[in-house]
DNA sequence: ATGATTGTTAACAAGTTGTTAATGGTTGTT
DNA sequence: AACAACCATTAACAACTTGTTAACAATCAT
């Protein structure tokens, strides 16, 4: 996994500095330091998270994140506040804040917080975004053992589609005999290689109606998907 | 709207007095001082969101929440924690934590991040909570356990009925058997595989009448509801 | 050319699922 | 307290599916 964007908005030289080069040893950060730069910013770039300080000389924190809000609903904003005045907070919350952070704060604080937010925002998107794979004329979901074509649905038996699986994480490369069989049985022995050429078969048939795909032998080693 | 409903497990009866207090002035709260109670009220109640003491005398707070959590992953989770100690915090965020807080807190603190969660849950539990579903000729009810049709009504059972919905919220994707054991019964042995195999036929014969509907078998994985 | 490896089809056994009926527990009523 | 109604679970058996093995043909390597 690449590492995550963070936008981070704070004017004070010093204590940007400081936090800025601890935050880039989890997470690539841009920092800024008004507001008018990081509304800019967030609409030209694309981030994974916002960390607002709410002091600022031009636009304030709050400000910011309601015109961010206006042009994405789901970025999780954390607000960084010297203030600990209530209005503020209740102030920031309804504008769609996700949390806040009462300066002083310590640095593993607020790492610990983006960390959370991240990973709450990738369980929600793996809902929908999980892996599926588009080869030949295929689109392949794994995860419901289903490979479309144009003609039709056909659903994989669970071996079927780890077979295929390994094969797409491993296009156009040769996969030993050995690897495959411990990859998908576990173990090897001479009925599990004959088990594997039996469903090399039924995927051969399977894939043989788009041309562009196939899978080939390499005699004494094993196969390979060819993608062209 | 109705009051929002929080499960709060805390032993240390004076704080829990104290904070329950508080909390109802907002929430409606249901208090409970033990873990394995507090693992068997959210069984058989529904709640918007849990907040967790990590120390308990029986079942930590981790360990709760790794329960619920297999049940249910969208319900928000703070912990409350005395310890500063890193590795927990970790180790809680890991399992799905939201939030969490170090005591001593305010209670403005605690009622803040609450009111967050469910503000922005709010957003997309609206999608599931109280919603009715359409679909085949279908008009599902879950709050009344009601299947409406063109020809009949019919009334399904608690279990009939959450199985339905745990469907139609995952429609054309396949549920693996232990995903729908947990998320039904809380665990998953071979007795309750084949209770869950019943339930599955009761329910094709119900939404056989309609076509477009059916429920279709990935043999050793699991079942997909198919809509089209 | 010959033995080893691979391709393919068919058939089988084990295990999984579909379905109906019986059981046991709970709730509510008289 | 007895009874009926209802529901989840368990049992029992039928039907189906998969992964494996066997058998034989085709291909490869020496």
């Amino acid at each position: 996994m690449s590492k995550k964007r963070i936008l981070y908005v704070e004017d004070d030289e010093t204590l940007a500095f400081l936090t800025t080069d601890n935050l880039e040893q989890h997470f690539e950060v841009v920092h800024c330091n008004n507001g008018k730069a990081a509304f800019e910013l967030f609409c030209s770039e694309s981030f994974d998270l916002c960390v607002l300080d709410i002091m600022l000389p031009d636009m304030d924190g709050f400000e910011i994140a309601t015109e961010i809000r206006k042009r994405n609903q789901e970025i999780p904003i954390i607000f960084l506040s010297a203030k600990t005045m209530k209005e503020d907070r209740i102030k920031g919350l309804k504008l769609g804040a996700d949390d806040y952070l009462i300066k002083p704060y310590s640095i593993e604080e607020l790492i610990l917080k983006i960390e959370i937010f991240l990973h709450r925002s990738q369980k929600s998107a793996d809902k929908s975004a999980l892996k599926n794979y588009t080869f030949g004329g295929f689109l392949f979901e794994p995860e419901n053992y289903l490979l479309k074509n144009d003609t039709q649905k056909i659903t994989l038996t669970e071996r079927e589609a780890s077979l295929l699986k390994l094969f797409l994480d491993n296009p156009n490369t040769v996969l030993k005999r050995e690897k495959i069989l411990m990859a998908l049985w576990g173990s090897d022995d001479y009925f599990l290689g004959r088990s594997l050429d039996v469903f090399i078969s039924r995927l051969r048939k399977i894939i043989k109606q788009e041309t562009h795909v196939r899978i080939e032998n390499i005699p004494r080693v094993g196969f390979k998907l060819v993608l062209e």
